[in-house]
DNA sequence: CTGTTAGCGCCTTCAA
DNA sequence: TTGAAGGCGCTAACAG
């Protein structure tokens, strides 16, 4: 079935049949109608690769992503197609699987140049109308990604340069949260557990967190700081410095679920009680750390969120839409469950 | 950049460069090696959608996927994509968000075929060689996928009719595995906690598990028998039966993770100690349970290979071949880790 | 061995 | 308001 059988079927030119369909020039109601009854009956509906090939748009967006089995990435993806799909876009999708190729060397990405350009190449001759790269990692990404004819949009990611678009969340504001809750619960001693040093989000959840300590009169250099690698391991080796502290804090905040499991795990196995020796709080709401005993309160990243706004923000700039700004920033929602004790009687803690 | 151009730099016609690029016709090997330089310098590479308009091919295939939030769908996506890609398909993705719109009543999927429809007819317009199909859960979805153009491969999950293509894998074997490790173990008290009342795997979970016990001279009949609904609370429901018994099994095969879990965290509650008081095992590996405390010993599934599998049988089927067989079965991995103790005395218990 | 040419299905300019 | 016709880039007869 195609434009002319229809014309044919409508005793009309295919000409007039396009405008109906595509809502341009001027035809008749009556017309109009006749045509539109037929293409429903007929279930008809246009050749996409012919109005490619004539168009030269495809109504095709790119997705690619580092890692799919990252455990951000399923819920970008679907933020992602959800928009696509009610937009009119279909979605290609093209997984690097970075993690089998780097493990958790993310900075070792920048040697596999050769595999973007290729990747962006082939979503280029596929004709795709825009490409949103999804990150295994929040970190630094200028440069690495190859300059494309088409719109770029990253997520889950940053670029210092300020020369792509990028879509994130809010570390800050969250992580001052965090800091509020423990406070609300009673908690007075304070420690942190950092994700890596030099990260950007982990500077930020630091800075989120010891401003609002410090608004409740808690000093910076109060709060007990261990630097870890984003790993459950280093969980592990924070807590084998936190024991060696004289006064050790009630209120750990760990920059990620891994490096408070990690924490936990080794605070229990040393027959500490969680959360009422040390309560903790960790961040990305992750599936592998939803079943701990106690079940770790946490920080939702907007990951669906994400997705759609990405989304939307390729398809305006496919568009033509000038925007202003580079940067979208969503919030982050915090998750309360069962690794922080509230202390009854908070005065007297005071 | 087209194919005319390069015929122009070329000073040949456009059909002898098409018939370089496709390896199709004679052409010489001096004009061959001229065009191809030509190609190579300009790195030029033909329009996929003009192509695709003229083969009616389009070296796209189209991945359905109930859920890219449910555990298995990355990892079979992921092993979907790496086979396509390496054999120069690109891949498109749709994901029908069902576990939002009918939770975990996988049943009424049935009622959405309108969107299945309309999911199939898109990648049909798209002009996709085939399609695969991922599911949420593995179950019998005979009669769900409407009829289609093309080739249709599915995976996690069957079709009793045996009319579509699906790639799955082995429940017998690996219960027969989880069987012998608990006697291994020295094990001799035991039980199992059934997934749904009619689920096919779970059957086959229960025939392999029994079987194996029964070659060891334990009847059917002492096996206490709990049958839950795969979720974790009816975990919990199990341990309160389970509490019951009067000759309480120390060996609990659960089919899957979820309910394992919550086996565990009701009997954990009870202050009953795990593995010492009562060993699990688990199924699906997923990554929920895998820091749970114990860690717990469990299945893991060939996804990946699943994923690869159906792509290759996909690929057969678009390029024409015949299958005798319907059903490609894979083995599952054993994964031991902390939720089984092993009784040193094991004489003395038999 | 190589070139000419007729479409694939659609959009869009131009003329009526 | 409508229709005729060219062409998007490519493939594959067919002719030479």
């Amino acid at each position: 079935m195609n434009m002319k059988e229809i014309a044919k079927m409508a005793g009309v030119s295919v000409a007039t049949v396009s405008y109906v369909l595509n809502g341009t020039g001027n035809v008749s109601e009556k017309k109009r109608k006749e045509i539109l009854e037929i293409v429903g009956k007929e279930g008809y509906s246009p050749n996409r690769i012919a109005k490619s090939l004539r168009t030269k748009k495809s109504s095709t967006i790119g997705i690619m992503v580092e890692d799919i089995t990252a455990f951000q990435t399923p819920r970008i993806i679907n933020g992602i197609n959800e928009y696509a799909e009610k937009n009119g876009y279909t979605v290609l999708l093209n997984d690097m699987s970075f993690l089998k190729r780097v493990g958790k060397n993310f900075e070792s990405i920048r040697h596999y140049g050769d595999i973007l350009r290729k990747e962006v190449e082939l979503f280029e001759k596929a004709q795709v109308d825009g490409i949103i790269y999804v990150a295994l990692h929040d970190r630094d990404v200028s440069d690495l990604i190859p300059p494309s004819k088409v719109p770029v949009v990253l997520v889950y990611c940053y670029d210092i340069t300020h020369k792509n678009y990028c879509v994130t969340y809010d570390n800050v504001d969250i992580s001052k949260e965090v800091a509020r809750y423990f406070l609300e619960q009673g908690h007075r001693g304070f420690g942190i557990i950092w994700g890596s040093e030099g990260s950007r989000p982990a500077q930020k959840r630091y800075n989120g967190y010891i401003e609002r300590l410090e608004e409740s009169g808690i000093k910076a250099e109060d709060v007990w700081t261990f630097t870890g690698d984003w790993e459950f391991e280093s969980g592990g080796k924070a807590y084998k410095e936190y024991k060696k502290l004289r006064n050790r804090p009630t209120a750990v905040f760990a920059m990620n679920d891994l490096m408070a499991v990690g924490f936990m795990d080794a605070a229990l196995d040393d027959g500490k009680k969680i959360p009422e020796d040390v309560s903790v709080i960790g961040f990305d709401n992750r599936q592998e750390c939803c079943f701990t005993r106690p079940r770790l309160t946490t920080v939702d990243i907007p990951l669906e969120q994400m997705g759609r706004e990405s989304g939307r923000l390729l398809l305006d700039l496919i568009k033509g839409q000038k925007k202003e700004e580079k940067k979208i920033i969503l919030p982050c929602r915090f998750i309360e469950k069962g690794s922080v004790t509230a202390f009854e009687k908070k005065e007297e803690l005071l």
